[in-house]
DNA sequence: CGTTTACACTAGCGCTTGCTTGGTTGACCT
DNA sequence: AGGTCAACCAAGCAAGCGCTAGTGTAAACG
């Protein structure tokens, strides 16, 4: 068993389960089907993942991570002005729910069917990224750029944010800019 | 088979199937588990319901079925003020969203797993109450009490509510009537 | 050269799945 | 008393499930 490596085969099978995870469910998808997706029997799958559940947890974890070092470089690109951080938080998070869109969805809908262990462990890369946008809407209050509690403004914004891979369509008339120009110009406050 | 009626006994088995579906996730729940819940043998369930996709159906058609009502209620209840029936709407929402939490949580996340037929009747029931929600939304915008794109605006407010399903703690100390107030608040125009 | 390693294969075990079949029960109606 | 009917049960089928065991092979390594 070769298991827990992240060689370029891996990444790749992994890639390939996220799409197939999408279109079935985690449930529905068997390692049969992945196997054949990936161009290999069934068993020979075992050499790669301890069983499917690791599969799932390799999806997830890689999305999360992407995730994260986009929004790092976003910030990191732009100045302290709180509501230029505000948009560039909000393209980034636009733009990795394209690129990465299998692998988001994933996270999102079976999110349940990890197992404890490995909840735990991308449980903490997902409040790493959270805690970023949490800092950025700080800045933002203090800075009176916007108003509200901040538990409740990170969460309202998680959702409209997270609930776009249910409706956007990237071949639509509508850039992810345009998405991110329009939320922001929604939580602003009255002068600033 | 007694299937298709909407007899007391078959709502009841609906609500305690939204149960399991929401602990364990459509796939997982066996119909031997549902049976057990119920208190009868798996074989007796197929004489309430053609198959287990159509308890599916019928969670979420209820769920759905009673946003719809308690929404339209809502809004007869209040005058025609634009910020007045936007917060009747977020509280109505909110509102099913606790007291049919189940129903919701399934036709959240287990949408995808509805064939063809029983999606197409659903989708209309959905597509009648996000009808009302853009109507209040157009109400508002019309006033100046909101701004922005009507589209956009609505499919936020719709993320950022039914995100709530995944964090909000009833037993907290933040009541719903908080969150609409807050959502509402995030929302408004500069001037209104 | 011989050994190891990575990757794949074949074959199938043991179990669970959704659902069917054929029959029984007891309340109700006429 | 005889008939109807919803509700339930026992038993089990065919299919599919995740996963394992054991083997083959070609490249990489000492």
């Amino acid at each position: 068993m070769n298991v827990m490596n992240d060689s370029p085969r891996r990444k790749e099978l992994t890639r390939q389960a996220a799409q197939l995870f999408v279109q079935e469910g985690f449930d529905r998808t068997t390692v049969r089907m992945l196997a054949q997706e990936m161009g290999i029997k069934s068993g020979s799958l075992f050499h790669h993942f301890r069983d499917k559940q690791e599969i799932l947890a390799a999806v997830i974890e890689e999305g999360t991570e992407n995730a994260l070092s986009i929004a790092r470089a976003a910030l990191e690109e732009c100045d302290s002005d709180p509501e230029a951080r505000l948009h560039a938080m909000a393209r980034a998070h636009l733009a990795t729910l394209l690129t990465d869109r299998n692998a988001h969805v994933v996270a999102l809908y079976e999110w349940r069917r990890l197992d404890g262990q490995a909840r735990a462990h991308l449980s903490h890369l997902r409040d790493a990224y959270e805690a970023l946008w949490e800092t950025v809407i700080d800045e933002a209050l203090a800075a009176g750029v916007i108003q509200g509690d901040r538990f409740l403004v990170s969460r309202f914004v998680m959702g409209a944010l997270n609930w776009t891979v249910r409706w956007y369509d990237p071949e639509g008339e509508r850039s992810p800019e345009d998405l991110a120009r329009e939320l922001i110009a929604m939580l602003m406050s009255p002068r600033a």
